[in-house]
DNA sequence: TATGAATGAGATTTCATTCAT
DNA sequence: TATGAATGAAATCTCATTCAT
């Protein structure tokens, strides 16, 4: 009962008509498909609505992508080449180990706060079992990262400054927990504790906080 | 009088039906909705499947809930309970500071590795801004946990095992990050690093790393 | 989405339980009955919604009534027992033609006024082209009262102040127009004419007007 | 290029189906609701059934009106502007008052007894208290017959032709309820007093009669 | 007589996708 | 490439009625 007859509109308003500008177009689509589906999950989001939002027609969705999992796939495919481009500028080798690690964890909860939608979608991908990651064309840029930390802990380990039991990927996934749940979950956080885990002031005690963490797990006995 | 008819009457082989046991029907579609919800998410559960695995019909659905949404709070009603029951039979105060930390976050690692569909639940209904977990009627049980950690805390601090600018609720969030991190995003991170993050020996690994993380994180500088 | 599981509240909280008394059930029944059906129409109302306000369950309206269409038809034959009742009480034999027809008027004028609920049945009815009235066991007290006005109209021409080409059915639908007309289109009315036929002062100015009506329309040329 | 299988294309025998002709579309379901409605009232009338008679599909019904109180509040808005218009075209200004009168009484009498549909369209929203027709964007053209009206009651009173006492609004009313009502009404009527108030016979005798009410009530005393 | 859980058919509405132009 | 009407299957929700007790 909330929506009174619409589409019979006549001329759109006042909506600047595109010129036939494919890639434009591709990439308008892509935007707001972000921003659908990182709000609305792959089944709740809506093509109509998307369509609408864009310039274009559903016809052009299809056209391009082939169906709502494929947007949904481009979509996903977009957000990883985004944070793998993130990671590769980060520069690590010409620090000391605890300094680059330091510099890592502060680089991740940055990008994670940054991102909120990039967190959504990686949520939602794993509430379908990362299916659209899986058959989609990601490259192995994340085993990149992991050799560059594992460069990191191996100066550190022959420094004596790490324990020697922990592998890179053991360490990437406790930064990345501690990074990516205070975003993710943030809402049901909120519910309970009535904490706003973004404000400012909690953010800069909590990069602090997760700085020291990761450290002290590290710390050689 | 006696109606022998009828399909297998005392055996429950093909199925009950008409039990006129309320509370049980309403169990009934509890179960095989939190199932369906875990696996699907809200918009992508479908209320005839529910019905089908159930021994009701759909009408009994709306009749116990009311619509989708109905059934989907009270699921998540169900698992927060469900972790609330346990958290309160943890025994924490009679032991010495690092231990109750180390025996608390233990159990939250085991808690959330054994429900992997709580952990879905929770992060589809961060998706959905919470809104959900806010309306419903969850008791603050959880304000009783986090008065409890501070009680360790204030005692780790007395005896300076503890530093002192951390608050029980931060040091919630980080064990709960490290904890529900690994079952949440088990998919992608396979998908991206190879790696099982719940298999039995990566567990073990695991679970010390992350009681050393945290205890890291609070060792008094 | 606006009702949110209602059923399973347990002991209904403070309502008069009813001893067995199968009359007082029966009009307790028809009597909500006539509120849903009269504000609802026939496939508007809800066996429900009069289940729940009764102080009995489904069970007994079908016990009682046999069907939805059942009670609607009782409610009917109640309607159109008590409009009878109220016309036998009417007293015109006494008076002069014209004298008894204004009393005629005010009489029906009064009782569609008084009974909007009665008003609106009979107008649903008619949607329904009368189906159900005709398979009711009304009895033809209608005529009694056609025959008394047609005993009116008879001395008010053999006395020279009514024409003769008018019979008594005629006269009776246009009194009978111009009262419910007033109470059965009130809305639609007010929506275009900003108008409320039913408030005091217009009331009064009607009623005489339209006795002046019927009057000047029999009026002997 | 040229499809020349498919059904009878040119004869418009079977079904002509996929026009693309939105304007057209939008009127044969119009049309087809405006019968469905007026047989089965609102909640009475069915989505389906008006799909099936319509050469569209159920979507398109929601695609143009959005709802079922959609094509219901459009079918009200078509039916009083098919009213608007009759009353448009009708003279009196040229007539004498009780001329012009009499005229109109006819005409009314005339569009209702031709428009069962609409009468049944009038009495079921007021049944719904004219909730629709409230919400409904009818321009207030009726007012423009009420000054009319108005117009012509004043020249009769100028003329001490007529009484001034009674209002465009009071006429108007009093002459909608004759020539409604036995449109209206003609069912329960007939169940009642055997009396087919449409038939030919009756019709010229009413037409008379009605005139003679209306001019007699204004008669100047 | 009475209760309230249960049924099943059918109602309205939604939505990804395709076709005519 | 592009538009927007159209499709059809399937989704959610409703409701008169009956059954177990």
């Amino acid at each position: 009962m909330s929506k009174t007859a619409s589409p019979p509109s006549g001329a759109r308003a006042g909506r600047p008509k595109r010129k036939n500008d494919p890639e434009a177009t591709r990439r308008d689509i892509l935007e707001i498909a972000r921003q659908e589906f990182s709000q609305n999950g792959l089944s709740g989001a809506r093509i109509d609505v998307i369509a609408e939002r864009t310039r274009t027609s559903k016809h052009m969705i299809y056209y391009y992508f082939g169906s709502k999992e494929g947007i949904y796939q481009a979509v996903l495919e977009m957000e990883y080449a985004g944070i793998r481009e993130r990671e590769g500028e980060l520069e690590l080798e010409g620090l000391a180990p605890r300094e680059a690690l330091r510099r890592l964890v502060e680089a991740t909860f940055d990008y994670d706060q940054a991102h909120p939608e990039f967190v959504s979608l990686v949520s939602m991908e794993n509430l379908h079992h990362a299916e659209y990651l899986e058959s989609a064309p990601i490259r192995d840029i994340n085993s990149v990262m992991i050799r560059r930390l594992e460069g990191v802990l191996a100066r550190g380990v022959r420094q004596g400054l790490f324990r020697s039991d922990l592998d890179a990927v053991d360490v990437h996934m406790a930064i990345s927990s501690l990074c990516f749940f205070r975003v993710a979950n943030r809402y049901t956080f909120k519910a309970l504790f009535k904490r706003d885990l973004l404000s400012p002031r909690v953010r800069a005690r909590h990069k602090r906080m997760i700085a020291d963490a990761i450290l002290g797990m590290l710390a050689a006995s």
